[in-house]
DNA sequence: TTGGAATATTAAACACTGTTTAATTATTTT
DNA sequence: AAAATAATTAAACAGTGTTTAATATTCCAA
């Protein structure tokens, strides 16, 4: 058993590199920029082998996208000591621009590219599916506002959607380029100021 | 005069059958999709022949999602119609969602797309420069909002970007297929519920 | 009408891409 | 040591956007 459960790890072993090659390269330049061949150069492997370890190439880039989720969901920990499920609100839609803005192309990756969403329906375990995503953790705050009195006569669920479509929708404008277009003097802090825009309405509320 | 005119036109034409071609192949299955050689064999010349009308790929989509804005513009006219300014912004949001969600592809390319928008920045008459682009009519909409009393210490600027934010959001969400697989029972009605949330909150203030 | 210049068009190549195949090398098991 | 299994590769396939040089066509002046 030790063994073969050493043999295992090493197998494990270079699908670690061939992700961490493909992480690295997907940072410096993109994924639609990083082929197969790419990785297998740095790796120094025969670009065939990546199709052991991979169904295609997409399925790397599922993977690689995993950890963006985990990353996020980490970040998002802090707000378990905000007790106001409003402020708690205000401080994860703060948390959300901030790591999208520190992390363009890991978000680009999870919530704008075609790419590893088609994977998502397919596999069985994703951070999409899994229980505790990010949705729900808001879907969660929301619901403690409406129970503390906020969003009367809301939907809770269709409300997290809008919530959520809106710090998304500022940072993929901002990430896919077209705040540069409309606003070209305003573009490094549009973000952050369209995101105070809506903390004064829900303080208004 | 009269025939270099005519000779200029019938330049002009083989153009036009290039973007009418490229648009109905792009419509078909998408601008990856759509490769130079599916449009040159649509329109029975060698690809080599589509170079010296437009520079490259991008050019050919960047000048079929002109037509996009100006289909949007056109829509966006029954507003004038609209005397009361939230009314109007209201109408505005429906208006832009029901476009997107019409016309999936061509919102994609004029508001997702990494592609076109490069070529955005080279090219003088763009629709997206021009004075009476989308977003100053909602800008327009909101200094109207503003001067009705409503959104007091906003700036009109970033309230704006945060408004467009929100319905760029909710139809991106669900163009790339996020909303799928976070609200699977809802996926065919959530951007129009979504929307309501925000109208609701809209008149609360 | 003819010859030369300008233009339009093409065939072929370049350097890539993701992916699959069969062949080869290495390792494990009998 | 031989056979079976697994890991790895080389080579090919079918496609991509783009550029080049060659060819066909059109135009205009002599």
């Amino acid at each position: 058993m030790g063994i073969s459960d050493r043999k295992e790890r090493e197998k494990e072993e270079l699908r670690d590199r061939i992700l961490i090659a493909a992480k690295s390269l997907f940072l410096e330049r993109g994924v639609e920029k990083t082929s197969i061949r790419n990785i297998a150069d740095r790796i120094e492997y025969s670009p065939g082998i990546i199709y052991h370890y991979f169904k295609d190439k997409n399925e790397i880039f599922h993977a690689l996208h995993q950890g963006g989720f985990i990353q996020l969901m980490e970040k998002m920990q802090v707000l378990n000591s905000v007790r106001n499920p409003m402020e708690r609100l205000k401080a994860m839609g703060s948390i959300y621009v901030r790591f999208a803005m520190e992390n363009p192309d890991m978000y680009d990756l999870m919530f704008i590219k075609e790419a590893p969403i088609d994977h998502v329906f397919n596999s069985k375990d994703d951070q999409w599916k899994e229980g505790g995503g990010t949705f729900n953790f808001l879907r969660k705050t929301i619901e403690d506002c409406i129970a503390a009195g906020y969003f009367k006569g809301h939907d809770s669920e269709a409300l997290s959607y809008m919530i959520w479509s809106t710090v998304h929708g500022m940072v993929s404008l901002s990430i896919r380029r077209r705040c540069e277009v409309v606003l070209p003097d305003r573009q490094d802090s549009i973000v952050v100021d369209g995101l105070e825009e809506f903390y004064k309405i829900l303080d208004r509320l």
